[in-house]
RNA sequence: GGGGGCAUAGCUCAGUUGGUUUAGAGCAUCUGCCUUACAAGCAGAGGGUCCGCGGUUCGAACCCGUGUGCCCCCA
């Protein structure tokens, strides 16, 4: 069979992806090995592959992938978040391209188009993690809007409103006039205008006519206010704290008081406390208990609570107010004032802060057991560091708003009557059934619909139907689930609240280790988003350098924890990588036709595979406790250098045979078994190439996909350590030829002078063959004209048709020596210390004397190596 | 404003309870090679005030304090 010169992906990474899938590896049920379970967290259904899932799921495919041929029952379960807000957004966007305004269509109505939309254009990026050679159990795809998702759901509100944990109350929101409806902070985009600031005076509240000046870039806000407040140290007021002003034009009377949110230097350092339209005044006027005014509709025009106006648009209402203030002789000065503007995502009117009734869930209980599950290492983060961040949040924790103003989620399962009675239940005829108050009421349904993370916190159990069917067989196989990949930022909006529903609803843990990732950065550090237009291309990168060459790229620099600098040159490196090994099978199928059955198996070959295997077993074991300890980036350097230096580099040379000369078949039946170990140890990083070389190689029965890891050897310390030397050596006299200018073609004699001549008579095929030697002797003293080396306690001289630089060498030397006598130096002091003789443990000062020793035998083979110059 | 994190070679990062040959790797750079798997390659080399300052210790990249710079989350 003939090779392609490069290794090409495409056809490779179809054709594997189809035949795991037929062969049903990805679809788990519960059986008699271990579980090992892992749940995505939820891609937005609207998404689309970006290099933060690439990373995110690469991770967990290793992981599982691992866990597959370890033996487990590995299950990854795959699917998609509703994502309330940025659906509701695409499909508002898609009807307006149709020219068709939400606010002209009922909820139902809405709704049908939203479906029609999901099912049309969501969930692309399930078809594109199958690109990636992701390994999830395509059988188990859920959606937290799924029928029994959803009723479950609702029976938690419900629940939780039951036993007191879900209450109504008052919450500042950014509201939009034009659309009537609360925005999240997403939704609120920030622009730079230039306005005025005004700065209005009060009249005070004593004899005579004394004022009060305040700065306000909105005066048509100061029907609301409720206070003036000023800084604690600000001496210019310190005599009117707890004294009272007038509102001007309406006259309302509003205490002073003295708070250190105020900053001194900003405006006149008197702050207009507004409670009911600043979310900032409204923390004021929690703290001081103070009157909460709203002076303003939900059109954004002017409530009766504003007594003047109403009716009036706030706009409208700025520039009349202050032709009102200017006349009763309140406005101090207009300056131009350029500051920041809030405005509708979705309308561009500008967005009003607005009081609002919504949902909560009291939060206290719940966060008790989930932090301590951490702090006790039930859970596990890795890295660690983002415990101190955990406890923190949850020692302070708030309650959560879950309202949200949307129709796309699940709707409150809430229903008023026209008194404003609040009744909670599953359903319409539950709430009849449940209340008999209600009986022959005419009933409605809020509105609103659950934030979308109060459907996603129950995804660790509710994906196999934890709560819709309680204690079945599923559910009690698999969770709590194994681990749990994903992002530092939701560690608190999706992790804690996991946690907190675990141990609610299923009175365990939902995951034992939890993996956090970096975040994706471009080169220049920014955080990779759409509006900056710095996200690559997922799927042309994986078109351009294959799936595994992008899953390679991605790992090998993304360091568990840290943010990761993207950097397209890994991918580079990457297929560069899978180029090697395609290469290597190359090499590999050239000597499988051309082996020699006879004879004995040579004994440098056999030291070369003796040298390989204990290196192989030695990385095995590495890998292994990296991966224990979710350090893949580092087991992937690992095991890339093993591929590439040990593996390639090393140990292929050292077996390969002379020009044209057959190889003993012992020899190549070792080395393919030795490449296969690799492939397997590689796959679950790089799935679809191990799997093709692995069936490239030979025959296979047994796909990668699936093969068992076999528990790995005992590791010949004495054989790695010849190897060692023979590396030492080689590069050693390598280095020598370069710097000596001899060229690659010329070969050279090579005299070693040694105490002890048997290490290297076992190494000296392997050796004459690595430095191009024509012949290697012993010798007990120095040889005329050669160019000597010393390394260790022995001495190299070689010796070549080329003039001797011996400046060149006597250079090399002395800087050699320098280094050794400054090295001896630093031990000699240390030893010389009588304290750390003293207090120093005994190996530490074995070492050091070792180190002295050593340090010594070398100057002196320099020396001497010096003196023969 | 509150909280958290990071700072080691040009870049990205390791560095295990303070002692392991006067700090390691990959990439990039430089030199020499089209050597019978691979130039997307081979062989070799150079490159560091471990952010500044102070402290603890026989001994600090590592522990403590402080300053500076960058980043993230929440409001």
């Amino acid at each position: 069979m003939e090779l392609s010169k490069n290794y090409i992906p495409t056809e490779v990474e179809t054709k594997w992806y189809s035949h795991w899938v037929e062969q049903g590896y990805f679809h788990s049920t519960p059986n008699d090995k271990p579980a090992y379970t892992v749940v995505i967290p939820p891609p937005n259904v609207t998404g689309v592959l970006h290099m933060g899932h690439c990373l995110n799921n690469t991770i967990q495919d290793i992981l599982v992938r691992r866990a597959r041929m370890q033996g487990f029952n590995p299950c990854w379960v795959p699917g998609t978040d509703h994502a309330s807000i940025a659906t509701e957004a695409k499909v508002v966007a898609m009807l307006r391209e149709r020219g068709i305004a939400k606010s002209s269509l009922s909820r139902e109505k809405f709704l049908e188009y939203a479906w029609e939309w999901k099912e049309k254009y969501g969930g692309i990026i399930l078809q594109q993690l199958r690109k990636m050679g992701c390994s999830l159990d395509w059988e188990r795809t859920s959606f937290t809007m799924d029928p029994d998702y959803y009723q479950t759901v609702i029976g938690v509100f419900v629940d939780l409103y039951k036993k007191g944990k879900i209450y109504r109350g008052k919450r500042m929101i950014n509201w939009d006039v034009r659309a009537k409806t609360a925005l999240s902070d997403e939704e609120v985009i920030y622009k730079e205008v230039n306005g005025k600031i005004y700065e209005l005076k009060y009249r005070l509240d004593l004899p005579g006519e004394e004022y009060i000046s305040i700065a306000t870039v909105r005066p048509e806000t100061i029907l609301g206010d409720s206070a003036i407040c000023v800084h604690p140290d600000d001496k210019r007021y310190t005599h009117l704290v707890g004294q009272f002003a007038f509102v001007p034009l309406i006259n309302r009377r509003i205490p002073i008081i003295a708070d250190e949110y105020v900053e001194m230097d900003f405006g006149t350092g008197a702050l207009k406390v507004t409670p009911a339209h600043d979310m900032n005044d409204f923390q004021l006027g929690q703290k001081y208990n103070l009157e909460i005014i709203d002076t303003m509709n939900d059109d954004g025009t002017l409530s009766e609570a504003a007594t003047r106006y109403i009716g009036e648009d706030r706009i409208e209402v700025r520039k009349k107010i202050v032709q009102d203030l200017e006349v009763a002789g309140n406005v101090v000065s207009i300056k131009d004032y350029t500051h920041q503007v809030g405005f509708s995502e979705r309308t561009d009117a500008i967005v009003e802060p607005r009081l609002s009734l919504q949902w909560w869930v009291d939060m206290k209980q719940l966060a008790a057991p989930a932090l301590e599950a951490v702090m006790t290492d039930e859970i596990n983060f890795h890295p660690a560091k983002f415990k101190n961040l955990y406890r923190h949040w949850m020692e302070n924790i708030k309650d959560w708003c879950i309202s949200r103003q949307l129709w796309w989620g699940h709707r409150i399962p809430a229903w008023y009557d026209n008194e404003g009675n609040v009744f909670v239940a599953e359903s319409l005829e539950k709430v009849y059934e449940n209340y008999p108050e209600t009986k022959g009421k005419n009933l409605h349904q809020d509105n609103d619909c659950l934030d979308t993370w109060f459907s996603s916190w129950l995804w660790p159990f509710e994906v196999f139907k934890g709560l819709s069917n309680p204690n079945n067989a599923e559910v009690n196989y698999y969770y709590p689930t194994s681990t749990l990949v994903t992002a530092p930022e939701i560690i608190f909006f999706w992790v804690a609240r996991m946690i907190m529903a675990g141990e609610e609803y299923m009175g365990k843990i939902p995951f034992k280790d939890v993996y956090f990732t970096g975040i994706v950065r471009d080169k220049q550090g920014r955080k990779m988003s759409k509006s900056l237009g710095n996200s690559p291309d997922l799927l042309g990168l994986i078109d351009q350098y294959g799936a595994d060459a992008v899953r390679f790229g991605i790992m090998i620099a993304s360091p568990a924890g840290n943010d990761l600098l993207f950097d397209e040159s890994t991918l580079e490196q990457g297929r560069n990588f899978n180029n090697k090994l395609w290469n290597a099978t190359k090499l590999l199928k050239m000597w499988e036709a051309r082996q020699n059955k006879e004879g004995s198996i040579p004994e440098d070959a056999q030291f070369a595979m003796d040298w390989f295997q204990a290196k192989l077993n030695a990385t095995q074991n590495t890998v292994d406790e990296l991966l224990k300890q979710f350090k893949l980036s580092e087991a992937l350097k690992v095991l890339y250098a093993l591929v590439w230096d040990d593996f390639c580099s090393w140990y292929l040379e050292w077996i390969k045979p002379g020009f044209e000369q057959p190889m003993h078949a012992a020899v190549y039946e070792k080395t393919v078994t030795f490449y296969d170990s690799l492939l397997q140890l590689l796959h679950p990083f790089m799935p679809f190439i191990t799997e093709e070389i692995h069936h490239t190689l030979k025959t296979q029965t047994e796909d990668l996909c699936v093969k068992a890891y076999t528990s790995f050897g005992e590791v010949d310390e004495s054989v790695l350590k010849a190897g060692q030397l023979l590396q030492n050596v080689i590069s050693t006299l390598r280095d020598a030829r370069n710097k000596n200018q001899i060229k690659p073609k010329d070969a050279i004699e090579l005299h070693i002078q040694t105490e002890n001549n048997k290490p290297y008579q076992t190494i000296q095929n392997i050796l004459a063959k690595q430095i191009n030697a024509s012949a290697i002797q012993y010798t007990q003293g120095s040889v005329a004209s050669s160019i000597v080396v010393a390394l260790e306690k022995d001495k190299f001289y070689i010796v070549a048709n080329q003039a001797i630089d011996t400046a060149g060498l006597k250079v090399n030397l002395l800087k050699d020596l320098a280094h050794q006598q400054g090295f001896l130096a630093s031990v000699e002091k240390k030893l010389s210390n009588e304290k750390f003789v003293q207090n120093a443990k005994p190996d530490v000062l074995a070492i050091e004397q070792k180190k002295k020793a050593d340090a010594l035998a070398r100057i002196q083979t320099i020396e001497e190596s010096l003196a023969q110059l």
